[in-house]
RNA sequence: CGGGGCGUGGCGCAGCCUGGUAGCGCGCUUGUUUUGGGUACAAGAGGCCCCCGGUUCGAAUCCGGGCGCCCCGACCA
């Protein structure tokens, strides 16, 4: 894109409503605009990230074995009070009333619908396990929105739900999906620690939730140092993967045991902030009881699968990861998610040779880069493309220009490399 | 849902106490200037002062009632 064309609305000044940074700098950076408590429009940067993030979530589900659905955001009040949850959900829910005064309501998640799908095309136990997931738009009336996109009212999550015909296979579920997260988590350049979770009002007995950390998190995280590695779930073995994740030790502060934790060598020891962007549940036959969703068994008798669900908040994700990656002059994307790879600065802007060479830049690079072919001095292209976090900075002036020569800035470590034109283009293209 | 605060050009704010018809910085437009870290000067454009009602000759300012937004707490992806 170009700069001088876009709607990127960014800000000198930080607006008053924005008190943690990942809100100050989306409003900054011109990614989101708050159109009500909790509810935001998200502009030409924010949304590629948005979309980007999703796609790699995507990608990790399919990998996964997971299908791929998309169910509506109104749903129907009937089909909640099957599981007795209409009544149950309280304020939070969205209620709606259309023409016809018929009670409907704005999805806050989606087990209901789900299930009765399933219900009305799956009659035989051959044709499960099947795991289902969406990435779709929820909305949850919050007492107090805040936080900006950590903590809205409408939000982007990607729902998934496995079904199975015995608890022995929900596991195995609900195993594997935990390695896709953290592949998924791992792809998207950040570090997330599964910690044992309580099961909430949506039931059952077994729940991890996936932590980001970062100094402003919402809740206070212990874990062992082992977590930091990286490589703790390199291996494809479900089994031994999920062996490691649970023995290694990580909880959130309710969940955290004293006793435990002083069986770790001091060293390992670290206490931090987490927010979390994940969370999976196993909660049995609730669902497929409540709203009498069975298939036939091998000896003819009902089957009640058993479920799980499976979330990731994707718009969440987008500040959260600003939370853990940003610095006082802004933004610094994870290559994965960046809006783009590169910024071009045309420090000359008017001069034929910049501009021939930024162009040149900028046809290679297609949709990886935003060009800021502004009339503005270079320090204010410095600071924008800063604040904006894009991976890389391909600075063009008039004296390396004349010899075909760029500078390349790596936002993330500050390094800077004069490079002629061809090698600069390929270090991008990582 | 309890407690606190705030609504004044796109953004950040002053003015309100002590009513007299709106101001500053940033941004925007034009010109000159500057040219590797948000340049300087000049001239402009842009405002139902959140809404409704009341008091008054006169309301951004005082009074009443709404609405919106933010913060702390309880609650939650």
């Amino acid at each position: 894109m170009r700069l001088s064309k876009s709607l990127i609305p960014t800000l000198k000044e930080t607006p008053a409503e924005a008190q943690i940074v990942s809100h100050r700098l989306m409003l900054r950076a011109g990614m989101v605009r708050q159109m009500a408590s909790g509810i935001y429009a998200w502009l030409p940067t924010g949304i590629k990230v948005l979309n980007k993030i999703a796609q790699i979530v995507r990608e990790e589900q399919w990998a996964a074995g997971a299908q791929e659905v998309l169910m509506p955001t109104i749903q129907s009040a009937d089909l909640w009070r099957e599981s007795g949850r209409y009544d149950a959900y309280g304020k939070e829910m969205l209620r709606i009333t259309d023409r016809h005064e018929r009670e409907l309501l704005y999805g806050p998640t989606n087990e209901e619908m789900i299930t009765s799908i399933f219900r009305d095309s799956v009659k035989s136990y051959r044709d499960l396990p099947q795991n289902a997931f969406q990435i779709q738009w929820k909305f949850r009336d919050e007492v107090r929105p805040r936080f900006g996109v950590l903590r809205g009212r409408e939000f982007y999550m990607k729902d998934g739900y496995g079904f199975d015909l015995d608890r022995e296979g929900a596991v195995i579920t609900y195993k594997q999906m935990m390695l896709a997260y953290m592949r998924t988590f791992q792809r998207l350049g950040i570090t997330a620690i599964p910690m044992r979770a309580d099961t909430g009002q949506i039931g059952g007995d077994l729940s991890h939730e996936f932590h980001i950390l970062a100094p402003t998190g919402e809740s206070g995280v212990f874990y062992d140092a082992d977590f930091e590695a990286g490589d703790a779930f390199a291996h494809d073995d479900v089994e031994k993967f999920y062996e490691q994740m649970t023995t290694i030790y990580a909880a959130t502060d309710e969940k955290h045991d004293l006793a435990t934790w002083e069986t770790i060598p001091e060293a390992r020891r670290r206490e931090g902030r987490g927010i979390e962007v994940g969370q999976i549940f196993y909660f049995g036959t609730k669902y497929s009881k409540s709203m009498n969703f069975s298939v036939n068994g091998p000896d003819g008798g009902k089957i009640f699968p058993e479920m799980g669900s499976y979330g990731i908040g994707v718009s969440r994700l987008v500040g959260a990861i600003i939370e853990a990656k940003h610095d006082e002059a802004g933004i610094i994307w994870p290559d994965a998610i960046a809006p783009f790879k590169a910024a071009i600065l045309n420090l000359r802007q008017g001069d034929s040779v910049t501009d021939g060479l930024c162009e040149e830049l900028y046809k290679a690079l297609g949709q990886d880069a935003l060009y800021d072919d502004r009339e503005e001095r270079a320090g204010a292209k410095f600071a924008e493309a800063d604040l904006m976090g894009h991976p890389w900075q391909m600075i063009v002036g008039p004296r390396g220009a004349a010899n075909r020569m760029v500078e390349l800035k790596r936002r993330a470590t500050g390094e800077r490399f004069e490079l002629p034109v061809d090698e600069a283009l390929a270090k991008v293209h990582f």
